[in-house]
DNA sequence: CACAGGGTATCATATAATGATACTCTGGAT
DNA sequence: ATCCAGAGTATCATTATATGATACCCTGTG
């Protein structure tokens, strides 16, 4: 056994191929590797289990996770051992936020907006081919994730993806309604594309969505586009309340007046 | 100038020996001081800059924001080359949100308190010597940075870290007291340690602390203990309200009450 | 037109990352 | 009690990989 010669060496040639050379470096993207490890699913990790999550090499793991840790990007519990983010996690955000300026314009609006309806509003943000709650003022109790802004889901989902698809050429809005991530959420979540095509095609006509059941079942999402500089949309005013409290009548005058003023003020 | 032998080497070894050996991977490190360069000073940062500020060479962090870039962690305008924070660091953060089981039993308590008080709640938690705020719920227009959460102050300074340093036992409260970080906010931030070494004891005495235009001119801060399971405070829960609508007997008897419960629950 | 400043690309060199291996614990199973 | 499995930790030689100097390419300026 001990005289294997390198299985390592065709291996490793074979792994480092694929990544692009000299201006990229492998150990920092290894340690992010590590860093996304962690979602919803994985809170805390063992070492172990970073190595089956990341693939990466027993000792690598070892070395990149003690350096997050030195560093304050991880916790790690002293008894147990597991890996947790850390409040630097947070202070990312924060970092992030200060950056955006879209942020800064529109938190004053949306605290107005969700005083005036009593409801949960949000910010909606399009990243990629999913959209990201950059911003949640919850109003009334809900599950958790609906609570706390970072959550991503796919954007031909809900209401404020598809507000903002709708501001696309029809050419982008054709290929993003057949090629975009779609996974459900609920057993609810529509997950036919022509269906799509119709709730966004009527998303441009109108200038708002309104969809059913997409992140939790009985609610209501409506959501209204913010247009950039060049006309496309690249964010959306979203509010979200409860079938039980609202019909779609009530919706459309007592709450989309506000937030398309809302979304236009931004 | 071509002849220039190496001054490298002996600067090299020099800066490298500080970092401790084999098991700490130094370029992940030095990526890492690539992202925290941004902050709510620096919001988008070139090339140029992330040298300045990093102090690292020129190449190193072409080859580490590039990298950062390819793996999603930093945006790159194409047209001025700025480096900006990615959705990424939203995603962090909600990485972080769920990995805190605290958050969780925090977060319908707070919506309720929220709704009920029909002021701005925080929920401020300790981290080394700053208390961060890992969740806002904002009910007035307020300053930007009191809106989004993540951002980070000096524990002594502010109603929470005071409540939550009051939990320490006396000597580890003096050592706080006496070593801990202080920096002002508004030019009315408490700067004299005696003084809040008496706020830290009223506020061990009474089970909450009001603090007065700490972080905001004309702002006023009321803060209840979340103790943990060895009954040591490290979180807490906190109200921020205005002077101008609030006087010290009203928050005492209206807010003070609500305050302490939602704490206690949590 | 020359220059300065910032961004990009390339290369030889040896540092610093690598992964195998061996060691130490702990907790269960026999 | 003893053995074993699994997880975390530590060490080491090897060379692949990160390094930083340098040269190049822009664009805007004086």
């Amino acid at each position: 056994m001990r005289g294997l010669v390198r299985p390592t060496f065709e291996k490793r040639s074979f792994m480092t191929k694929p990544k692009q050379n000299t201006l990229f470096v492998a150990s920092l993207a290894k340690g992010l590797r590590i860093l996304r490890a962690f979602d919803h699913t994985n809170t805390e990790l063992s070492l172990a289990a970073l190595v089956m999550i990341t693939g990466l090499d027993k000792s690598a793991v070892q070395r990149l996770a003690n350096t997050l840790h030195v560093e304050g990007m991880l916790d790690k519990d002293p008894v147990t051992r597991l890996y947790r983010p850390s409040h630097a996690w947070l202070r990312m955000a924060y970092a992030y936020y200060c950056s955006d300026p879209l942020i800064a314009r529109a938190m004053p609006k949306l605290i107005d907006l969700s005083q005036r309806l009593g409801e949960t509003v949000n910010l909606a943000q399009l990243s990629g081919q999913e959209i990201i709650y950059a911003a949640r003022l919850p109003c009334t109790r809900t599950i958790f994730a609906a609570s706390v802004p970072g959550r991503s889901v796919p954007a031909l989902c809900i209401s404020a993806g598809q507000v903002i698809v709708a501001t696309f050429s029809p050419q982008e809005r054709a290929d993003a309604i057949r090629d975009w991530g779609l996974y459900p959420q609920t057993h609810r979540t529509t997950m036919y594309r022509a269906e799509i095509a119709n709730q966004i095609e009527a998303a441009a006509r109108n200038g708002y969505a309104i969809t059913h059941d997409q992140m939790i079942l009985n609610e209501v999402g409506v959501a209204c586009v913010i247009r950039g500089a060049d006309g496309r949309g690249r964010a959306a005013v979203h509010c979200s309340v409860s079938k039980h409290h609202w019909d779609d009548a009530r919706i459309k005058t007592e709450i989309l007046p506000w937030l398309q003023d809302t979304a236009n003020t931004i």
